[in-house]
DNA sequence: CGCTTTTGACCCGCGC
DNA sequence: GCGCGGGTCAAAAGCG
């Protein structure tokens, strides 16, 4: 981890005490190119990050209109060996332009593993939420025509409404 | 001390 | 039937 490597880390990886966001410049209309997935909880609306003194406000929502094009990756999966029940519940893909891929949302995550895709020699980061009971996966990947560009897709949604509360 | 992170290995689903 | 890809977990180590 290289929490001063590229800059003063946001989220400190645990004991977080302060937010210090260096050059973390983001372009809100620069993001929005994703695909949403919204199963059974049409209450869910992505409406910019709790709190964040770097991050220009997001503003996701879900397209009713489904996303008819094409369908790479299967959300059918619980992983493993069933540990949890495989539940689809809801897919935000962000698209978001900066250099650092660890954007703190204000939750807590935990990377659980690194991959690498054949296309890209990016390596792709899979992050969970470290709060018990929050089902909440974050996969992380750059862009392979845009480094500079960073594909953060979120999956599921929290236990706890508080993020860093 | 706690928690996180890292690499490897493992497993599953699907495709052909 | 087998292979591949993708995804996840496990253990260990390091750091705050």
């Amino acid at each position: 981890m290289d929490k001063h490597n590229l800059n003063n880390n946001i989220r400190g990886g645990t004991p977080m005490s302060e937010y210090t966001i260096p050059e973390t410049n983001f372009e809100v209309s620069d993001f929005f190119e994703l695909e949403d997935w919204i199963d059974e909880d049409p209450a869910f609306v992505v409406s910019g990050y709790p709190q964040n003194p770097g991050y220009a406000a997001n503003e996701v929502v879900n397209s009713s209109g489904t996303r008819s094009g094409h369908h790479e990756g299967d959300s059918s999966r619980d992983g493993g060996s069933g540990r949890e029940k495989k539940e689809s519940k809801e897919k935000v893909a962000f698209k978001t332009k900066s250099e650092v891929e660890i954007l703190d949302d204000g939750f807590k995550w935990r990377k659980y593993g690194k991959k690498m895709v054949k296309n890209s020699p990016n390596p792709r980061n899979y992050y969970k939420c470290s709060v018990e009971g929050c089902p909440v996966k974050k996969r992380v990947e750059r862009d392979k025509e845009d480094p500079r560009y960073v594909v953060t897709t979120y999956e599921g949604i929290h236990n706890h409404q508080g993020p860093q509360l």
